[in-house]
DNA sequence: TATTACAAAATGTGATCACAAAAAATAAAC
DNA sequence: GTTTATTTTTTGTGATCACATTTTGTAATA
């Protein structure tokens, strides 16, 4: 049922492939704010048993990325003012002080994957490719992040994305990627620079601005 | 097995109980950082089937409070110093925020019960009682970000105190209470006085000293 | 057409079994 | 006594079944 699904590969365990594809699915957009999810439906889907989609689905649910609704049914989470008010403040607080805890540990070779990352994030805006540009969008921020080696604050941005991502892909579709800028030429030259206030300051305008356009779509 | 565990309420799904179980007994300090864990061990220790163990204990890996070592063992998280630097850092950020956000919700019931938690906390200093003090700094700090009706930044601030709360019993078992000087009567005052900045300040202080005695205890 | 009553299917939860891999325990050899 | 080899037990993982509850589908009634 689900298209693109990252191939199973049989030395990595079925729970810890059924929860990295789910992830995947949620951070690219695939599942839509709300909409009712099934053990039994999410298990033959991927062809696996419901057993591993348990745990993967108990993971999400911990991570606030899905929701248990009234009878104890799943369901994808939905945006709401006072989620969103603390998503943008955590985000804030936390990925501006673990890019800069990165700086120092991103070295020649990942600053040029990183400026692949950009460059065809670049020509997604171009051509208006939301599903690129949410995808490359990622991968800039987390290339950066996981430098970082953080044990404790990485985990916690990483659930905040799972939390927002589904309702971002939402909105970017009503918005379009004309109005968006982001702040990746200045964090990279930052990086180069091993300038941390400057890559503080980019990453904390590329969120600000980044949620700012996402904020007035929210329905309660 | 385990002694204090809260008795089953029937109404309450057997998976929810042995998770708050747990949580309870990570945070007063029964798990020794290191120790290894079963599923089967817990389930004969609560008296339910291995099942609801396993969806709680994969949910307590996922808050950073379990650890799964080579061989997908389970043992409880230990300490050290990246870890504890992280933790910190996000304890100042979010906690102090959901603190002054409570603040316009305490009504003066809530006030009466923090005061009455708190007298009780300077008993157990005096007295030397390490669970008793623990569990009481506990009960007053959540009493208070418990009111901010906080949907993302609560639940990350649980899972903190699941990853510190083993480390801290060992410590404190070592330092004792004689040398513990809290912020409590300060950040009650502020509620009373409706001093957003007062509060916020206290529980930043608060933290910054508490967590200050520990990290002399770390070994990496 | 709209509403109610009933039957059928679906859903999360808990229990149990099977299995490969790893620890722990025991026996054998030097 | 110490090390090596072998057996036994334990452990997490995945699959499957049973069950109460809820949802959905269908038919009957007005």
């Amino acid at each position: 049922m689900f298209s693109k699904v990252p191939q199973r590969n049989p030395s990595v365990r079925v729970n810890q492939w059924v929860y990295s594809s789910l992830c995947q699915l949620i951070l690219d957009g695939e599942f839509v704010p709300g909409v009712s999810i099934t053990l039994r439906g999410i298990a033959d889907s991927l062809e696996v048993s419901p057993m591993p989609v348990r745990e993967a689905v108990t993971r999400l649910i911990s991570e606030g990325a899905l929701d248990v609704s009234e009878h104890n049914r799943i369901s994808v989470s939905v945006m709401n003012q006072s989620k969103f008010d603390e998503i943008l403040y955590a985000r804030l607080q936390l990925e501006p002080k673990i890019a800069s805890q990165s700086l120092k540990l991103i070295d020649r070779k990942k600053i040029k994957q990183l400026d692949e990352i950009d460059k065809q994030l670049d020509l997604y805006l171009e051509t208006g490719n939301i599903e690129g540009y949410i995808k490359y969008n990622r991968l800039f921020h987390f290339g950066i992040y996981q430098s970082a080696n953080s044990p404790v604050i990485f985990p916690m941005i990483n659930s905040l994305w799972l939390q927002f991502s589904p309702f971002m892909r939402v909105v970017a579709g009503i918005v379009g990627t004309n109005t968006i800028h982001d702040y990746h030429k200045a964090a990279l030259n930052a990086i180069i620079g091993q300038n941390h206030k400057a890559l503080y300051d980019a990453i904390h305008n590329d969120i600000s601005e980044g949620m700012g356009l996402l904020n007035d779509s929210i329905v309660n």
